[in-house]
DNA sequence: CGATTTCATGTAATCCATTACATTGCACTG
DNA sequence: CAGTGCAATGTAATGGATTACATGAAATCG
């Protein structure tokens, strides 16, 4: 009665129209599969996870039959009794910004290398939706997260969180991470400003509550120590990494009078936006004013003039982002670590020595 | 023994370590929520799922509990109970690629309003990677597909398959979809060349793998029908929508010495690297050639010139999208159907009627 | 040849939440 | 006051796979 009744109930479900005459149900359990290939479910199952361990006879059968009948298994059963999913949620603020593109190549790289499989979610920097998608972690529909925001959501789990924190990071957290050295990095920008001959360079900073914005502004005031130049506070405005924040922030600038010869932008976007800015103002990039970017996104090459900006290992930062996940979900013992890799400066249109006379 | 044996294990599997001391374990399941509460399981089930047939009292002290020791329900054991996941994936070619995201941003507006979540899935266009999503939704992790590519995954299940189409169309298929009027729209845009006085207008054709790059050649070939212009084949060349394929059109239209004072270009990406090339050659935007694009990316506007496009109505796109997958879950008896919406041209900076003497 | 492995397979417990059905107690009706 | 209905809650079946343990047969050993 109990398999009758059910199978009743699914036909229902599904809805028996149309083509429900030619077409036969298809078969869905182990159970089914398994009595058709005339074994037990234990043995469907061990055909399907570990072939080794079943006779090759039994295994060609179940095997055939599973293909025929366009079996696949349930993965929430499964996942269910493995407590396992071999998925992983890579958050992302923006899907629209192209930095992030490529460091979920690398993360999908190594996914896949290693049998899982990274399921993409959009957060808007919206914390009630990094919320959500952290939720499907502690309901186990995800064995981890890595997180490109710097912030680090909550699970209502034991012991270490299975959460990876990539390009960003959380200072005094335990919370594994991948970043690039910033600091370092926005100093070599300005340095090579100051190269050709920059003195009055504006900087246009992120949002303050990023620690590596932090690190870039850091970057920039050091490197103009280090040129002995003086730091000028009204040369800094700060922007939320969209091109207008770019363009508003040359707009602000240059009503203010200030006089400068190069703006630092701590992303490409925000470059993009104060190029605008400046050429529709009559200057010039780079004969009256040279711009630089950081993030190097594809779209940095195109613009023009082209952009010169800091080059992210965007790849590298993925891949090794899945590295320490994959680390973690083997041992949640291993001790979380910092990981500070290094990006270069690529030179191209947008900077050119300060021009005599401005 | 039972309950006993599993605990260990869990604590085995989770490791007890340096926090074990500080940190009582974690309660887990209904069965430890309902015996804290003193009530069954049933019972929290239903002060969690339905609040209103449970007395106020019972409620109040099971969300206490609940909420005190931090329970979040295992998703994976409700959705194989119930057989929905509330969950559907958006498969999305490249997300780099910035003409999706506002696809997506309506997609999850829609699916939110409706209690589902949007996962994505970037497939590179490869048939590995879209089936390997897809076989998700057989393997019921994910509810449905809405897809942005021109292909249907196969999916091994019975009667109507759960997906979508989304911006683009599967000539034939039973798959419900939503996308713009190509042709229509295409055409508006040599239209608008033809009455700037352009006569040689240049085509930068998409893959003719997909249906709609079909259709915008075809709304390209139907406007210089209507203004009687001569379709010069030497005209047109195909890209890959990549920014670099438009530069290779343009140098190949040049080298090969042919004569045009406008281009059309099948998206917003080929024609930034069109006007790259022209541009690098010397030849000026919109003085000397005029360019159209297709898309209305969002750096469509921060071009140097910006770019005149065929903007697609993306948030629209997305929404229509969720919503039809949201009548195919709730009903999939619900014939499939294919909603064409139009889109508008944006006159930018990068035409201009046609020089005099080209 | 009897004893011991090893291999192949089967039986049944298990993962955790949902929910049909059963039960209890109380209010209300005639 | 017996009978009916409803509200609140409990018991247990259920979803579909994995896997510990059990079993039987064949292979190996002394």
């Amino acid at each position: 009665m109990s398999a009758d009744g059910s199978k009743r109930k699914r036909q229902g479900a599904k809805g028996v129209h149309a083509n429900a005459a030619a077409q036969p149900t298809r078969v869905r359990t182990v159970k089914e599969i398994a009595a058709i290939a005339k074994v037990s479910v234990a043995t469907v199952s061990r055909a399907l996870q570990r072939p080794e361990i079943v006779s090759e006879a039994t295994r060609l059968r179940i095997h055939e039959v599973v293909k025929r009948l366009g079996y696949t298994p349930n993965a929430l059963a499964r996942n269910l009794r493995t407590a396992r999913t071999r998925l992983i949620i890579a958050l992302l603020p923006d899907i629209a910004n192209p930095f992030f593109s490529e460091v979920i190549r690398g993360i999908e790289q190594v996914a896949h290398e290693n049998g899982y499989s990274v399921l993409l979610g959009e957060t808007q920097s919206s914390l009630v939706r990094e919320q959500a998608y952290a939720d499907m972690v502690a309901a186990r529909q995800a064995d981890g997260i890595i997180t490109m925001s710097p912030r680090v959501p909550a699970i209502p789990i034991d012991g270490r969180l299975p959460v990876i924190n990539a390009c960003e990071y959380v200072k005094d957290s335990d919370i594994s991470s991948v970043y690039i050295d910033n600091v370092t990095a926005a100093g070599a920008a300005v340095d090579y400003l100051v190269t050709l001959g920059h003195r009055d360079i504006a900087f246009i900073a992120g949002p303050p509550s990023s620690p590596i914005c932090v690190d870039r502004e850091q970057g920039y005031r050091l490197a103009l120590q280090r040129a002995k130049l003086p730091a000028n506070p009204l040369l800094t405005t700060i922007g939320d990494f969209s091109i207008e924040a770019g363009e508003r922030a040359i707009e602000l600038l240059l009503s203010q009078g200030h006089c400068f010869s190069a703006v630092f932008c701590s992303n490409d976007e925000m470059a993009i936006g104060a190029m605008r800015a400046l050429i529709s103002h009559g200057l010039r990039v780079p004969e009256d004013i040279s711009v630089v970017g950081f993030d190097d996104i594809r779209f940095a090459r195109y613009t023009s003039p082209s952009l010169t900006t800091v080059a992210q290992p965007k790849n590298a930062l993925g891949r090794e982002a899945m590295t320490m996940m994959l680390e973690l979900l083997n041992d949640p013992q291993v001790p979380p670590r910092k990981r500070v890799l290094s990006a270069d400066l690529v030179v191209r249109g947008s900077t050119a020595p300060r021009a005599t006379g401005r």
